[in-house]
DNA sequence: ATCTCACCTGGAGTCGGCTCCAGGTCAAGG
DNA sequence: CCTTGACCTGGAGCCGACTCCAGGTGAGAT
């Protein structure tokens, strides 16, 4: 199997559930990826990383397969999913802030704790 | 039950595993969040929002249960934690560089398909 | 006084997204 | 010629994180 970052059995669920359309296969049986089923494969890669719901991946890749005119309908969906990646990430920057904060007050209690020892242990 | 940003489903649920210490009751019995609690729903909210694992803050719960001799623990945690949340926003951002060129490609045939429709609509 | 209603409990069910299994098929290497 | 190993199939199982259910309780409104 090439490395297409999926493994084997997610590929062959994805391929059930429609969310890839039927791959290719040699005189084996075996599945064949074409570039073209790379290339979506990117997509989902990056749809999925991102946080997209399989759903909603299925209804894109039943718009990619309904032709030209759904490209309206794609772009809206790709720049509400996009809008919600850039929630995202200001959401995590955020919450990073918080953390950071924490590991910084953390780090506050420690350097007085290592005080208090040093004038214990220095009577 | 007060806007912890949490179901009450979920946080009987947080109860019952261990990630909430047990809450007190007023004389019916029911849940009294105390400002302690709510500082503590805070933090698990920050980190459960950046796809930290229930099982890791078990552990980090755990940790400050522990004591003051947890806290190098603590930061440890929380840094790499840290980490893993700044690769995702890296990943986030680059994915969505991805779709917005994917959009702006799909805008291009839209308006590739425009200018056809133009051309055929005015002979 | 009775009704509504928001909470309580333990336990079971759901959902998304895989992941594993048993049994079978080919192709190439020793 | 036989074994190994990577793939095939349909279907079942698993995991994380909730979410819902049935039956029950106490407090306040009508």
């Amino acid at each position: 199997m090439e490395e297409t970052g999926f493994s084997l059995d997610t590929l062959r669920y994805y391929e059930r559930i429609g969310l890839l359309e039927p791959i290719n296969r040699n005189a084996a049986g075996q599945r064949r990826f074409t570039e073209h089923d790379l290339g979506w494969l990117g997509m989902v890669r990056c749809l999925r990383d991102t946080g997209m719901p399989i759903a909603e991946m299925l209804r894109f890749a039943q718009l990619t397969r309904d032709g030209e005119h759904t490209i309206a309908d794609r772009i809206e969906l790709l720049a509400e999913h996009d809008r919600r990646v850039e929630a995202q990430v200001a959401l995590l920057r955020q919450q990073q802030t918080a953390i950071q904060y924490k590991i910084d007050w953390y780090r506050g209690v420690l350097s007085l704790t290592a005080g208090q020892n040093e004038s214990a242990t220095m009577p």
